[in-house]
DNA sequence: TTCCATAGTTCGTATGTTACGAAGTACTGA
DNA sequence: TCAGTACTTCGTAACATACGAACTATGGAA
């Protein structure tokens, strides 16, 4: 035993800054957890991303990843048993930075699918789809 | 005389990603400068950012975030005779990302002036005028 | 022309940051 | 107590960044 797991560091709201957001989710694999945390309603787990856009990452790099986000102030994690359970904090960074997020989450997805965007949330994709 | 200088690199506008967006504009520095170059109505040469936000930045440091803004596609760089101007691209990211330059600099502004936000564009900054 | 000043760039290197395997912690259930 | 799951931490190699020294490029005297 050479040191236990330090606590689980959260900013409080105003000390959330631009250039940490920014940086946190300039990493593709961040943003890509961060858009789908996002577009989830509920809490989600880290071992959901073991896969990310059809790529591997690995346990160590995703606690890693996890732990940016955290300190970045863009998600709070709570531990629930074996498992830790993470939820955005976008309704609060959107009072103080109105439109941040969207606008970014908007951004990642016109990249992604290559076509033009739309800020609204998608509630779940294909369920409703004729045949 | 061991190289000459490499031309400017300017990615087109299908080629800029929204993580190098966030990545170039995740320095404080980079930030601030772009902040004052979207403010600024014609072109701004580099040398009017030796000073920024009363931190005295290094010509070898500032060359090379202008550079990073360049290759991450938020400003257009061009030499004439001994300086170099530079304006934002802001018009087509926001036909590609639309609203994530504003939203990134209101941000920036509610977290200058610790007040809430304003997307409209500041009238003049009259700092150093072109001498 | 040659010389000098200005404006910016490149290079070398020291310092920082990040990725990921190995080993650890923490919890749960048999 | 043992094993399994879900994560975290550590060590280190690979990569990124900052900045001084030395350079390029241009323009304007003399």
């Amino acid at each position: 035993m050479i040191q236990g797991m330090r606590p689980l560091v959260h900013p409080s709201i105003e000390d959330i800054t631009v250039e940490g957001i920014l940086h946190a989710l300039s990493d593709p694999v961040r943003v890509a957890i961060y858009a789908e945390l996002a577009a989830s309603a509920g809490a989600t787990i880290c071992s959901n991303f073991l896969q990310v856009s059809d790529r591997s990452i690995p346990k160590s790099t995703l606690s890693q990843h996890f732990r940016a986000l955290r300190e970045a102030g863009l998600v709070r994690s709570e531990r629930h048993g074996v498992e830790m359970r993470n939820v955005t904090r976008c309704k609060e960074i959107e009072r103080r930075f109105p439109g941040l997020i969207a606008a970014i989450l908007n951004a990642h997805s016109v990249q992604a699918t290559g076509r033009a965007g739309d800020t609204r949330r998608k509630p779940a994709p294909r369920k409703t789809k004729a045949a």
